[in-house]
DNA sequence: ACAAAAGTGTTTATCATACACCCATGA
DNA sequence: TCATGGGTGTATGATAAACACTTTTGT
């Protein structure tokens, strides 16, 4: 069996961060090497023959170019056998959140630069990469209102008024604000904590407020339907 | 680079009936072939170079096995490193929705027996398959509700009665039979014909129902929501 | 005539939606 | 005192849920 013959798998990850003034914004590495080496493209690698296919993109992202998310999921198998120009690469892809803090991404082995783009401006991106972001972002939309991962896009205690853009921008629509806080706390696995956010500028302070994941998951198995349909 | 030390890739595919009598039914193979020789499992093999996934399932059910389906959708990647005892190989899951018409199956020449079971009644599976078949399973459960895919398990045309026990099959709960047809027939997507079902013993004759997916694109488009909670 | 399955409407309760004013702070 | 964003309640309409009797056929 000749070694071109061989089908090799990678696993790529759409990181997925969220910042009020940009919006929903994409983990992307500049690649090194061929093919599409200099392109924008997303953070990714070859499997290795004793690790599962979260290992890979634990090692990928983690180890190797300090980055932290706080879900991750498998979204979809990309094999088109002429996705890679080079060779017959089949791809599992992964989409996963990141938190504010975990923002500033390191330069890794496989990429001589890693930057964060806005969704809604990416540049040109190697392979399927494109298609991968877009089926990435239809899949948090969709599953964002019926699973509590939004929270996993803020810090640990947010103002509410962020959770309530944070679901207009990813569903781009108008939310009423007065129905949407109803709708969350009536879920009763929000908490509302007595501290204020720190003064920045104009206007009331807010109140913080915090996913009680523990919670959830008690009220889960009562039967609690985590569904949000703004 | 060592031939044992590549990751091989297969597909396998979870092909779904429904049966009045049955309820929901799950085409499994006996291999013939280690590992797990004489085992039953899910149809499937390895992908081809140039093929693509797609390509692979219709290979290995089409074209040797002789069976159709009429729906096909990726369901996940399994990739557990000692899935196989043997080699590392990460498997590809489909799962498809087969018609009555479409049920008795062909031995293919990697399976010396094909057959029909029970979805609540399997026999001990080969790998991970039986974890494949409950993912299969929660996948069509969640999106019978919302996309018009549980038609293509029913005959063109059915009674109407097929399609509410269909329902409370894969829903596994009881269904008001009145507030069903209603919320079906208030969608537009479902004719009633003038033709009755062929007389079956007792009862008054049922007329004879069909979806109509032309009419289901287009009103799709306007805006269209097929959402039956139920 | 009766057993068996098909067919059909109304009432009630719940929930989604629409909508506007007051509050606390910084400038 | 004004600009800015935070915080809150009510009324209406739509829809889900609960519920039982009549019709048509075969035996």
């Amino acid at each position: 069996m000749n070694f071109t013959q061989n089908i090799l798998i990678t696993v790529d990850a759409v990181l997925f961060g969220y910042q009020r003034a940009e919006g929903i914004i994409v983990l992307l590495i500049r690649r090194k090497e061929e093919p599409y080496i200099h392109h924008w493209a997303l953070p990714g690698g070859f499997v290795r023959y004793g690790e599962t296919l979260e290992a890979a993109v634990y090692r990928e992202l983690h180890e190797e170019a300090g980055l932290a998310y706080n879900y991750l999921e498998q979204l979809y198998t990309y094999g088109a056998p002429e996705r890679d120009p080079r060779q017959r690469i089949i791809s599992v892809a992964y989409y996963g959140l990141v938190r504010p803090e975990f923002f500033s991404p390191v330069a890794s082995s496989d990429a001589e630069e890693a930057a964060w783009f806005k969704l809604r401006n990416l540049p040109a991106l190697a392979f399927d990469h494109s298609q991968i972001i877009k089926a990435a972002f239809e899949r948090l939309k969709g599953k964002i209102t019926y699973e509590p991962i939004g929270f996993r896009l803020l810090d640990e205690k947010f103002p509410f008024s962020d959770l309530e853009h944070l679901y207009m921008t990813v569903l781009e629509r108008e939310i009423d604000r007065r129905n949407f806080k109803r709708k969350i706390m009536k879920l009763g696995v929000v908490e509302e904590l007595p501290e204020l956010v720190a003064s920045e500028g104009a206007g009331r302070p807010a109140h913080l407020y915090r996913f009680n994941a523990e919670k959830f998951q008690i009220l889960k198995q009562t039967g609690l339907i985590f569904d949000i349909l703004v």
